[in-house]
DNA sequence: TTGACATGTGACCATTCGGTCACCTATTCT
DNA sequence: AGAATAGGTGACCGAATGGTCACATGTCAA
């Protein structure tokens, strides 16, 4: 598996989403802090950590008998300057102008 | 289900981002014309379309009997907006920082 | 050194998801 | 009108996912 596909499936989940909140509100807390603010068990919690951490986007640190949390955005960072490369690269005008022109043909055919 | 759940669900299949590819490639192509380029039968083709136009990822116009599909670049520049600003309003500097510093103490004991 | 605490593992179950198919409707072309 | 073409629906199945638990390891503190 690759590891923007790791990446894309860890951010899938809000659960995982939620995790990344937290840490962004206070970072370094440990499975247990985290456990306590999310209506879940441990081992939900810890499951979830363990995908956040493979996909790069938790970054951990042992201290004695603790595991300490910390957010990574930089893999963010990579699937926007992907997906906002290529279709900023001569293209996102052009479809901008289309969504603009969609939305007054067809204001609500769309789904 | 909210709707940045939504683009995130989208965003987390391969194939799914295989056809924002395609459609990168060329935009306004049809189903028809998709499933020829994927490898799947046109049925699992037009579920992930679906998810994509749920998602507002992907914008449709019906010409006659056909439905062309069009990338839509809006929801990901919101993720990006929304994750980005996050991470980086005082945040960001400080945990690059931090994920160097890991790496230089404890190179290969992060998993 | 004993007990409490923080984390980890493997199995397990219910639900969701990816993909296919039989069958159906709508549109175009002759 | 009738055949061919493009798209759509609902059910179905195997695989992956989310969540829990019994049990185990490692660490701190009295």
């Amino acid at each position: 598996m690759s590891d923007d596909d790791l990446v894309f499936k860890a951010l899938a989940d809000p659960t995982r989403r939620a995790l990344l909140d937290r840490l962004f509100v206070r970072d370094g807390q440990t499975l247990t802090e985290l456990e306590a603010e999310l209506a879940m068990t441990r081992f939900g919690v810890m499951k979830h950590l363990r995908l956040l951490e493979d996909a790069g986007l938790v970054v951990t640190r042992r201290r004695g008998r603790e595991k300490l949390h910390f957010l990574n955005p930089v893999p963010i960072r990579l699937i926007h300057d992907r997906w906002i490369d290529k279709y900023t690269e001569g293209h996102a005008a052009a479809l901008l102008d289309l969504k603009a022109e969609l939305e007054r043909d067809e204001p609500e055919e769309n789904r």
